[in-house]
DNA sequence: GTCTATAAGGCGATAGAC
DNA sequence: GTCTATCGCCTTATAGAC
């Protein structure tokens, strides 16, 4: 377990700040009061809170978007999907949404960079998302209702919003709506499995 | 046009305020500035500002819930989408999300009273939707590849954050993919239009 | 790099005149 | 009901010692 730069720490701990409480929703003093430092060395690290979001949501971007490259293609789809959904299921329920679900709710209260790394999270999932629904509809004989990227935006909406509402009902498994439209959508009718 | 009293016009600035800006996201100041008043004189109708986002919530959900069970049951499913859609695809693209979508993500800063009528919100909107495509689903040969309840639950989160993600790319027609999620769930494929 | 000290202004909220 | 005036606290941000 390797020992964190304070401006790591800064970084690690405004990731949870900001998935909890919003841009707006927290201060340099409850920053520094987590790291053990005070606000003045925020302002050394990152001069402005707009940095500091900005920092935040490109390192936020950059790992789940570097997962989604890393799922293998050559994995039957169902667990290509798998794959995806398992960060979304992971934080179902705790006191932590997405991040960019959260800047995206709050974004008239944010300047345009932060607004690009947003969309370009959006683009990559819907990406991927769209070209996994292609390949599995392309090897089958009849289309799907929706097409690849309608299905791919109404999914990827879903897991945004069930992260929402499993932390507000406290119930991690009100993810799984949106996991299982997914799931539908590459590998056909979920059956639950049967009680003994 | 009937003339608002004072406490009605700070209530409908409320509404508009918390769905373009969320709870932190504006001040007294910025409200009484809107309505033409000072700021003591909102305390007087609203003492604290969780009064305030309390009688919002409670206001914007009545609206919307309102909406809702007005729809006549004996419609056609499909004109019954359309009509349960018409608030949403109305909003989308401009610079107000839903205020129970944007409450909802910043639910760690609010008060349990305010919890309870933003799930009640949910429980609303998704048993409506549950209760509709059961409807179709009984009058289907074939049972549907997702449980009624399932797919309420995904339509109305890929709604909520259709409008999310409408207003940040500034492109309402992004509210469709959660449209054409319901539309197809209640009556088969949605064929596009072809361009003569 | 981290600190102390402080600036300059915003915040929700209250007291009391009218 | 609405106002003026003010309180006490929080906010982001900066200057300068160490």
């Amino acid at each position: 377990m390797k020992t964190l730069s304070v401006r790591e720490q800064l970084l690690e701990h405004t990731l949870v700040l900001v998935r909890q409480r919003g841009f707006n929703g927290f201060s340099y003093r409850d920053l520094a009061e987590r790291v053990g430092v005070k606000t003045s060395s925020i302002h050394y690290y990152f001069p402005t809170k707009e940095d500091l979001v900005q920092a935040a949501v490109t390192e936020y971007s950059a790992r789940i978007c570097d997962h989604v490259r890393h799922i293998d293609t050559g994995l039957p789809p169902e667990d290509q999907a798998r794959e995806f959904l398992q960060p979304w299921l992971d934080s179902a329920g705790g006191d932590r949404i997405c991040l960019v679900g959260m800047l995206s709710t709050e974004a008239l209260l944010l300047p345009e960079p932060v607004h690009r790394v947003l969309k370009e999270f959006y683009r990559v999932n819907e990406t991927w998302l769209t070209r996994l629904l292609e390949s599995v509809q392309a090897a089958q004989h009849k289309p799907a209702a929706l097409a690849p990227q309608t299905m791919a935006q109404a999914v990827l909406g879903a897991l945004q919003n069930g992260l929402v509402v499993a932390r507000l009902f406290g119930a991690p498994q009100r993810i799984k709506a949106a996991a299982d439209l997914l799931t539908v959508a590459v590998s056909g009718p979920v059956v639950e499995p049967v009680p003994a």
